[in-house]
DNA sequence: GCGCGCTCTTGACAGTTGTCAAGACTTTGC
DNA sequence: GCAAAGTCTTGACAACTGTCAAGAGCGCGC
């Protein structure tokens, strides 16, 4: 089905989310706080061994906490990586926030852009590769779909935002479309980090340095 | 020796290394051919659940065989997963050999090149998102990877002979290289195939061809 | 202090998975 | 026509999965 919990279990009521019948109050800091945590141990697992081989039993393996304890903050599986999926986004989506208020000229900003995406490749690749698989995921698992796509949306504002400051900053207009300059950046991305994980790894980041110099010019009108 | 058991048709070289459970050398024909045979079964079930949710039962369920007979020609889950995936990238290598071969024009082979990606993406998406499927598994599980990489510096391969004429039809010479035009490329396409699984396919098709023929010009150096 | 509700653990369940052994059926060689 | 080898089915195994019920430990208000 669609999403947000069904009726099961139903544990005390947090703030947001509209639970259908709550036994009692609880804290809810507490439990909200129980919840990012185990997310963030699943996030770790998730990243490390990916979406199919991850079970809640590994996750909680890699918590504190008992294997039992997941299904009393989560309803079910998918409900867990949909919100650890969230939790997520909610971590990178501003990652080039500042590469863009701070640039002062297109070649600054094109410089630190590029650094960026090298940077978060090296630290971030298990979750760049959780990210990758959920979203091939998504093209068989129709319970995925709301939240991959919406992300991949945000993402692509991102993007977006980069790319105009870009062209802002040298006085141009972008000659492509926000969800073709996501597209190629994102297959160059995706590369870059299959050949960071499988081969040479300063090679591969010196690639994608050079191809993201390369291609960002191409994206403004001449 | 005796018999009719020339090659018939033989799609593949007579000349393979042993078969890991050594089933004492047979035929030989027939071995291969049922290997193909479980194969396009395998295919065609992993292409509807993709790489994860597929069990050797279900293969053989949707093949005409029982599920013991999968080990009997294949020695165990990822010898069978790998056989499928070179056996699938031999069907689609040579998919745009007819538009390099018969295009005449710059505009012509552009046409077509899109058209294609446009034709493929609409009969055989399920192979497609089982191909970015396996290479995303590549990125956690060791065992994929050689396959992988093998297959996908086969297509680049082949999107560097489309390139490379339609800059020579140009009379121009390319401006990015083989890794970069295929990761801008494949980045357009993969997220076609999402808004095509996902969203309005319609509207996915005409936008992937707009993408591809602002973007094929780009790669040319002007 | 006591009871109660929240939190968490333990243990079990039904189902599925990859794997393989034992044997039945089929084809082949002579 | 028969034995042997190839082919395939059946049934079972151990391990693993998501799920959940029963209950123990804990903390809090009264």
């Amino acid at each position: 089905m669609a999403s947000t919990s069904t009726a099961t279990k139903a544990p005390s009521g947090a703030s947001n989310r509209a639970p259908a019948k709550t036994p009692r109050r609880a804290p809810a800091d507490k439990y909200d706080e129980r919840r990012n945590q185990l997310a963030e141990s699943a996030l770790q697992t998730l990243g490390e061994l990916g979406y199919a081989r991850t079970s809640l039993r590994e996750i909680a393996n890699n918590s504190e906490f008992s294997h039992g304890v997941v299904h009393y903050y989560f309803s079910d599986k998918t409900e867990l990586i949909v919100y650890c999926v969230r939790y997520y986004k909610a971590q990178c989506v501003r990652r080039y926030d500042g590469v863009v208020a701070d640039s002062t000229s297109p070649e600054e900003l094109l410089d630190s852009f590029a650094a960026k995406l090298v940077e978060t490749l090296q630290d971030e690749a298990p979750m760049h590769r959780l990210w990758y698989d959920l979203r091939t995921q998504s093209m068989f698992d129709e319970t995925l779909r709301e939240a991959v796509l919406m992300i991949d949306q945000t993402l692509q504002d991102m993007i977006w935002r980069v790319i105009s400051r870009y062209a802002e900053l040298s006085g141009a207009e972008v000659a492509m479309t926000p969800s073709a300059t996501y597209g190629v950046l994102d297959g160059l991305f995706q590369q870059a980090l299959l050949g960071y994980l499988t081969g040479d790894q300063q090679q591969t980041l010196d690639r994608l340095t050079d191809q993201v110099h390369a291609l960002m010019p191409l994206t403004l009108k001449s």
